[in-house]
RNA sequence: GGCGUGCUCGUCUAUCGGUUAGGACACGGCCCUCUCAAGGCUGAAAGACGGGUUCGAUUCCCGUGCGCGCUACCA
């Protein structure tokens, strides 16, 4: 039988890295082993439950690439599906876990208590065999020597998440259940409804956690902690699947950057780290710039215009073939796309601003005369391209007696505002004639 | 408090009981260079601690310490 593996996240309004990785190790499981990958919404709980928050986490698991076999199309609880094993929200399964909470009552495996129904928990030493953390022989803790039983249902009727969770398993079939260590302990609880059911448990591997690189609890709003961090801050899902996949696993070899196709392959559950990973965001940064500098060039140029669009900078007014050729010049250049409009906006600007300490320096009187001689040399290249401006710029400096970047700085700041950017030479082709000698004339009347 | 689980450079990790403990990110230096990146070379940086077992422990066992998780009519 092939495995059937589920993400069960509950909508919360946004999706932790942690549950991602969680869907992501779910779903290189069920693709290494030709499984099938189940998505399931967890909505128990009305009070925080709305269909923008189930959104979130069908728009994240889109984002990331992860196609779930089984499970909702839409945020919208009695909306479409596909798999045979729907409803895929928890809210619309309400009878399912009400017909299987009286199966319980009749045989005298749970009972009522203060209204609420609580589930007969055996009294014996609980045992664990998880495919990560090995075998785990568990005592009851001090509490549970008192009373070991659990509520499975509310006394208002609703019925808690051990119940739910186990009844949905049970009856969509999943044969592996892959979750957070923080669910290890009520896998013993698990196991018992299981048995209770008459039915053998699921395997279960339970993946250590990722907290802050400081070791501590990666709580909602620490740095990387949401996934929209990094759909909104212009991350490469590659990217961060990549990263997070070396959370809690590792290809072996030496190998950091693996092609999604490679992970799959490698991927396994028996190694999958007992330990806790902390979360470093710089690394995740150098991959992030790793698979930027590697994008194909439409996908490039599309994202890139998204990015400028959201910043407010339009580059429709642009030929395509100056944008194109604008957004060359930065390919590589930058990690993150939210960095773009910051690096390249010169482009689409009709007016640039002067970084101020930079124009301080560069901006001084003895610079006037070089400038100008630059702005002659420029007007009269044979061509204005790379290659000619280099050459210009190169014999200016040469008849002025100064170094090559004693004309290159301020000419970069005349032209974008800038210190840093894109090959200068480059840049001014793309540029043209017009717009640089425009720009230069501008900078000599600020001297 | 109880129960469970983990522990190799700052971080992610490699290591089938024998290694000058390797790689990557970050950090320092040098080279390249029109800036910034990228790239090349290079440097510093680790087996939590204490006992065993063994000819030999980072590796196996026990204890201590520390981290993390759980300990709900939350999920």
């Amino acid at each position: 039988m092939k495995p059937r593996v589920r993400f069960a996240p509950s909508p919360t309004g946004y999706l932790h890295i942690g549950g991602a990785r969680t869907a992501l190790f779910n779903w290189l499981y069920a693709r290494h082993t030709g499984g099938t990958f189940v998505l399931r919404i967890e909505d128990t709980d009305a009070a925080r439950n709305s269909q923008e928050a189930v959104d979130v986490i069908l728009d994240g698991l889109r984002w990331l690439g992860l196609d779930w076999d089984e499970g909702p199309l839409t945020g919208d609880a009695t909306g479409p599906s596909k798999g045979a094993c729907g409803p895929y929200f928890q809210s619309q399964r309400k009878q399912n876990y009400q017909r299987r909470v009286e199966g319980l009552l009749s045989r005298g495996l749970a009972y009522e208590h203060e209204g609420a129904i609580k589930f007969k928990m055996p009294r014996e030493t609980a045992v664990i065999n998880d495919l990560i953390k090995g075998e785990i022989r568990r005592d009851l803790t001090d509490r549970e020597e008192a009373d070991p039983d659990f509520v499975i249902l509310r006394s208002d009727g609703q019925p808690v998440f051990h119940l739910v969770n186990v009844i949905d398993d049970l009856e969509m079939n999943i044969t592996h259940v892959i979750r957070g260590e923080d669910h290890l302990i009520n896998t013993t609880k698990h196991i018992a409804l299981f048995k209770a059911f008459g039915v053998p448990p699921p395997h279960y591997a339970h993946i250590p956690l990722i907290l802050n690189k400081d070791g501590s609890k990666m709580s909602k709003r620490d740095q990387g902690a949401s996934l929209t961090s990094y759909t909104e801050g212009g991350f490469l899902p590659e990217a961060v699947i990549n990263y997070i996949s070396l959370l809690g696993w590792s290809p072996k070899e030496n190998r950091e950057k693996l092609s999604l196709a490679e992970t799959i392959e490698r991927f396994d559950l028996p190694q999958v780290f007992k330990h806790n990973a902390r979360f470093d965001y710089e690394k995740l940064l150098w991959l992030q710039g790793e698979y930027a500098r590697e994008l194909a060039d439409d996908r490039f140029y599309e994202l890139a215009v998204h990015t400028f669009a959201k910043a407010g900078v339009d580059t429709n007014p642009f030929p395509l073939g100056y944008v194109k050729a604008a957004l060359d010049t930065c390919k590589g250049k930058f990690k993150t796309f939210s960095e773009l409009p910051a690096y390249a906006g010169f482009y689409f600007t009709a007016v640039i601003e002067y970084d101020a300490e930079a124009a301080k320096k560069d901006f001084v009187p003895e610079n006037k005369p070089r400038l100008e001689k630059l702005r002659d040399a420029f007007t009269h290249a044979p061509a204005f391209n790379a290659e000619s401006l280099e050459a210009a710029l190169k014999e200016t400096a040469k008849a002025l007696g100064v170094k090559a970047g004693g004309l290159v700085h301020p000419c970069r700041l005349a032209v974008t505002g800038k210190t840093s950017g894109p090959s200068l030479y480059h840049l001014l082709q793309v540029l043209g004639k017009e717009r640089v000698l425009a720009r230069i004339e501008r900078a000599l009347g600020q001297i």
